[in-house]
DNA sequence: CGGCAGTTTGATTAATTTCAAGCAAGGTGG
DNA sequence: CCACCTTGCTTGAAATTAATCAAACTGCCG
C-alpha cells in the first residue's frame, strides 16, 4: 500500500530540481514546494483510480508510473509512463470532474503529491505557477498527439526503432543504452503486447539492433531511421 | 488559396462566443479579440504544414480543419479534427519549435489568428490569459488521451458507437444526428479507412443504428452502450 | 444523360493479438 | 549446493482485425 510521508529536506531539494518547480522563482517555488506532500509507493500499487474525485496532482521523483485505462472485459491500455522529473493528472488543476484513468506504481516509487485547491489558491497569488503548468501541459499535450500519430502510422518494428532513436537521441555512429523498466512496460507504453515488442526487437536485428536484457546496442542509427 | 481578411464586428462578436474568449473579462477579452486576424479558407486549402516556424494560432469560427501527420511514404494519419470554437495550435504559445503537424481545411472555413508574440505579451499583462489557456489546453489534452485509449482498446465499431453516443449525448430514448462533415472525415478522426467505417456502420444496424447519407439514425442507444 | 465525388462491397493481404508452450536467470529452501 | 519455482521474455501457430486494392453503386449537378 501507499503511504503518505512527510517531505524532508533531501526530497525538497530533489522537487526543487524538477522542471516544472524549477521554472518558477522565489515565494512561488517555496511555496508550491512547502505545499507538497511525499508518497511513497511499492510496485503494483494503485495512486488512484479512474472516476475517483481529483483532489490531488503528481510528480514523480523517482521509479516510474503507468496511467492506463480499462474497457469493459477488463483489458488495460497504456496511456502513458511517467518517469522521474515528470508530473501527471495536473489537468485536473482546470478541467473539473474526477481521474479519467488509473495510475499505478511500477516500481518501489517516490512522489510529490500537490491538492488541486490549494495549487490553485497559490496560483491566484503567483502568476507564473498559471504560466508553468501551461509549459508542463503543453508539452504532455504535444507528446499525446505524437503518440496518436505513432499508433495510426507505424508498425510495431518503426515504433520501436523510433523509441529506441529518441532514446539515445544525438548518438550518430554506434549508441548504447539501457531501459530503465522491464520490456513488457515499454511494450505497453508503444501500444503493443509483450510478444509483439519481442518480435519487434528480432526484426531490427536486421538494422543493427541487439538486445541483451533491458541493455541495447544500436550498431546504425542511420539504418535504424529507414526501417 | 486561403486569404487574410479584417475582422468586421460580425467576425468579432462570433469571436466573443468562443469559449476559451468569452471566459475572459473586460480589457484583456478586448485586447485579445483587437490581436485577432480573420483567414478564410476554401476546402482544401493548407493552413500551415509540419516544421514550418509556429508564429500563430489559431481559434476556428465555422467549417472544420483537419490536423493531420505524413509519414515518410506519404501516407496521411489525423490527429485531431477541429470544428466551430475549437483552438488548433495553442501549444506554440509555451512549447518552442515549429508546428508538429499539418491543419487542412476541408470546406470552406472561417478562422481567428493569433499572434503567438503578441499573445504572450498580452499574458504578461493580464493572467487571465494564462488561465484560459491552461483550460482550453488541458481540455485538449485529456481529449488527446481518450483518443489513446479508444485507439488502444476498441474495435471499429466500437469506435463509432462511442462517437454516436457522445455525439447525441442525453438522448435516452431513440435520437438522431446529422454529421457535419462527410464520412470519410469521420473516419480520419476515428483513425479507421473510409471502408473500415463504412463496415462499422453495416455491423451497427445489428444495434439499431440507421444509415441515410449524413443522417444517423439510433433506436437503441442501450444496445450501442453494450458493443 | 453523362460525370463525378463519396460511399459501399467484395476479395485479398498485412499486421498484430491471443493462446500455448518453452526457455533462461535469479532466488529460495531443503 | 542443488532442485525447484517464479518472473520475464521469447517463439510458434491460429485467429482477429483492419488496411489495401479493385470494382460497383448512388445521388447530385451541369
Amino acid at each position: 500500500m501507499s503511504s503518505l510521508l512527510p517531505m524532508g529536506e533531501r526530497e525538497k531539494s530533489l522537487l526543487r530540481t524538477m522542471p516544472f518547480i524549477s521554472s518558477l522563482i522565489g515565494e512561488a517555488s517555496d511555496q508550491m514546494v512547502e505545499s507538497a506532500s511525499g508518497v511513497h509507493c511499492e510496485a503494483r500499487d494503485i495512486i488512484f483510480r479512474q472516476d475517483e474525485p481529483s483532489d490531488f496532482f503528481y510528480c514523480v521523483l523517482s521509479g516510474y508510473v503507468r496511467l492506463y485505462r480499462l474497457n469493459r472485459d477488463g483489458r488495460e491500455a497504456d496511456i502513458r509512463l511517467c518517469g522521474p522529473e515528470d508530473t501527471f493528472a495536473e489537468c485536473v488543476l482546470y478541467a473539473e470532474g474526477g481521474y479519467r484513468y488509473n495510475a499505478q506504481a511500477t516500481d518501489t516509487t517516490l512522489l510529490c503529491r500537490f491538492e488541486t485547491r490549494s495549487v490553485r489558491r497559490l496560483a491566484e497569488r503567483y502568476g507564473a505557477i498559471d504560466k508553468a503548468m501551461v509549459g508542463v501541459i503543453s508539452g504532455h499535450f504535444l507528446e499525446s498527439m505524437d503518440c496518436i500519430a505513432n499508433d495510426r502510422l507505424q508498425t510495431a518494428p518503426q515504433r520501436v526503432a523510433n523509441y529506441l532513436l529518441n532514446a539515445c537521441e544525438g548518438s550518430v555512429e554506434t549508441a548504447q543504452l539501457r531501459l530503465p523498466f522491464p520490456k513488457s512496460l515499454l511494450a505497453g507504453k508503444l501500444g503493443l503486447a509483450p510478444e509483439a515488442l519481442s518480435r519487434a526487437f528480432s526484426t531490427l536485428r536486421g538494422s543493427g539492433v541487439t538486445v541483451h536484457g533491458r541493455l541495447i546496442e544500436i550498431s546504425d542509427p542511420e539504418a535504424l531511421r529507414n526501417v
